[in-house]
DNA sequence: CAGCGCAATGTAATGGATTACATGAAATCG
DNA sequence: CGATTTCATGTAATCCATTACATTGCGCTG
């Protein structure tokens, strides 16, 4: 199913003959603008960095060199006076994940806003790679880290981290975190699914080493707890967040136990697979089993049929988290602050009342 | 829809009577580690960089300090002094299409291979954007740029661009370029469903300012020409890649002239876009129309019906652009080349024979 | 007109590492 | 044993921009 044939077009070996090129385009620095302006390199500096402490005719003819020349300053000299970079690395486990490309919208707003960049990082959540883009940070690449995973890594800086926490958030740990209240969010879709009559209501959870994974479950539960249904553990199930563990947990729940007329799952993703996994079972949803997601990504007003599900507030997750970030870079002083956000249940077309057919 | 509640949870202000605080864990340097480690800076940094050249002895005593104070060289100072960063940006449109993380996990596996690091930039197209991060080549702070737009930005660094372009290419440039033949593979994709017995054949085009959307407007035509269909003007829609884009066009589609058997979408979410629209129309698929995509998104497979579709060989496009610009960032003078690799069609649930009830 | 202040610019120190070259000591050779 | 490598390490130049401090020249005041 992947690609075979290729051709390769190479445009004509020229081969090393030109090694000695002209180097018409050479690099340049201060020194020769300075040169070629006929001032002193702090004045080309202040001419760019400061245009107001500079008289406006050499601060025309120093422009008009930098412009016809093409300069650009030289950013690692620059960072390394200044010691800083005004940029900041986002880390994402997974940017095939559409959840995440929300709140990178936001970060990436205020970043904006506020004259700093953003660079991302995929992590796929392992910890090597983590640590070595916070490396990053501790050899002064870049300002600061916002992660969202659930791991917060070390960059012993001045004894302090620039280090926000957004989406997840790590227990009894002194790193800023912006995050939504999962257990209530939960509990609602819980609740919601309740409402409609379901009793038999199956769980897929995510990853249990993720605290937020861990309140999903506990707002599932006391959401049981509340309606007065014993939880029955045979009809939770474990996944890892993707379209096919939804899949292989729902295969799971029919082999075993009971069954049940409604599927709570951790993320969208999971709910897809499981919508998928329902239907190729021959039940159909949400007649015969609702289903209910978490995240709210782009695609789940798409599915068929359109899935009802938690939305996060994406955008005020990054947001916030790129400003707790900004704050903590001008006063690294701040205690780490801990903003709770708190998120809706979307209702589409994957919940029903419960039918008395199955269940 | 979006969050509204919110409490904050910020824990104690301190106050900033800690200002002078004990600084334990200052930032360290190697003049630090070389006084600690009584030798010179030199020895520090080759113990660092190539441990062979250096005594055993001396080596471990240098490795224990550097540990012990947790040193992390300032990868500025490195970097100014060497001139490489070992660190390329890879410029992605949008990083919630599905279909760009594949290519840059394609990316990211041959530069950690090769000892590279990548950092994503997400320019939404924006010509600005695009070019403010091809600036940090010029500024020195990244090697190269693989952009995967249809635009390639100017940084003119010895005459030479460190550029890459993937997934797309720009029409007579002198870039280094990966993409599939886009003419074929939408040839390949009409022709199947000419095969199917459609004659009624509706196109969504993509952006006409992309030189690829143009090839797969080009391939739809050849198609119908080689089956002998006259081209019909009102069966192509344009729309700029979205979900929301491909419903539109299956509106304007459908509220004008003839009707069709088949849609044709030049990418995947655009596909699902047009299914929505579709069925929301009453007609399903692909029982009244069969709808091709292109890509081979992730979600492809999960939709209702499953997606026929183009793979693209994401890994592939990404694996080779990072391959080309180590070419090029180990050689400038070689010269630019154009690769094309093969894509296939993937034949799923959206598509099948052309039924007499419609058409 | 001396003296002061201010504006504009220049000189040189600085940031932190790498590395060419220099040096000294030990090992090898004839 | 003296000469020549070889090995380990040190000294200092270098990368390039920023910026504290020094200098110059001018206008204004008393």
């Amino acid at each position: 199913m992947s690609a075979v044939g290729s051709k390769d077009k190479g445009q004509g070996a020229k081969g090393k003959s030109t090694k000695a090129a002209p180097q018409q385009n050479r690099v340049r620095t201060v020194k020769e603008i300075a040169a070629i302006a006929k001032v002193s390199v702090a004045t080309v500096s202040r001419a760019l960095q400061r245009p107001e402490v500079v008289s406006e005719a050499t601060r025309l003819r120093i422009h008009e060199v930098v412009k016809r020349l093409g300069y650009t300053p030289n950013a690692l000299a620059r960072n390394l006076r200044t010691a800083r970079t005004r940029l900041i690395v986002a880390l994402v486990p997974d940017i095939a994940n559409p959840f995440f490309s929300e709140v990178i919208r936001g970060i990436e707003q205020v970043a904006h806003e506020t004259g700093y960049s953003v660079l991302l990082g995929e992590t796929q959540s392992s910890l090597v790679r983590e640590q070595a883009y916070a490396d990053m940070v501790a050899a002064r690449q870049a300002d600061g880290i916002i992660t969202m995973s659930h791991r917060v890594p070390t960059i012993p800086i001045d004894g302090r981290l620039p280090v926000v926490n957004a989406c997840e958030y790590v227990k009894d740990s002194q790193i800023s975190s912006v995050y939504i209240d999962n257990v209530v969010a939960a509990g609602a879709a819980v609740d919601y699914l309740v409402m409609l009559g379901h009793r038999d209501i199956a769980f897929i959870a995510g990853p249990p080493t993720s605290p937020i994974c861990v309140d999903r479950e506990r707002g599932y539960q006391l959401a049981l707890q509340r309606a007065k249904i014993r939880l029955n553990p045979a009809l939770t199930a474990v996944g890892d967040f993707s379209i096919e563990a939804g899949e292989r947990a729902i295969e799971r729940l029919l082999s075993q136990a009971r069954s049940f007329s409604a599927v709570f799952c951790s993320n969208d993703e999971m709910a897809i697979g499981a919508m998928r996994a329902l239907s190729s079972h021959g039940l159909r949803v949400p007649e015969d089993v609702s289903v209910v997601g978490f995240d709210d990504i782009r695609f789940a007003r798409y599915t068929t049929p359109s899935l009802t599900t938690v939305a996060q507030p994406k955008n005020a997750l990054g947001r916030e988290a790129m400003t707790m970030m900004i704050e903590l870079l001008n006063d690294p002083q701040v205690p780490p602050r801990k903003r709770v956000l708190s998120a809706d249940l979307v209702v589409r077309g994957s919940t029903a009342p419960r039918t008395s057919k199955r269940g």
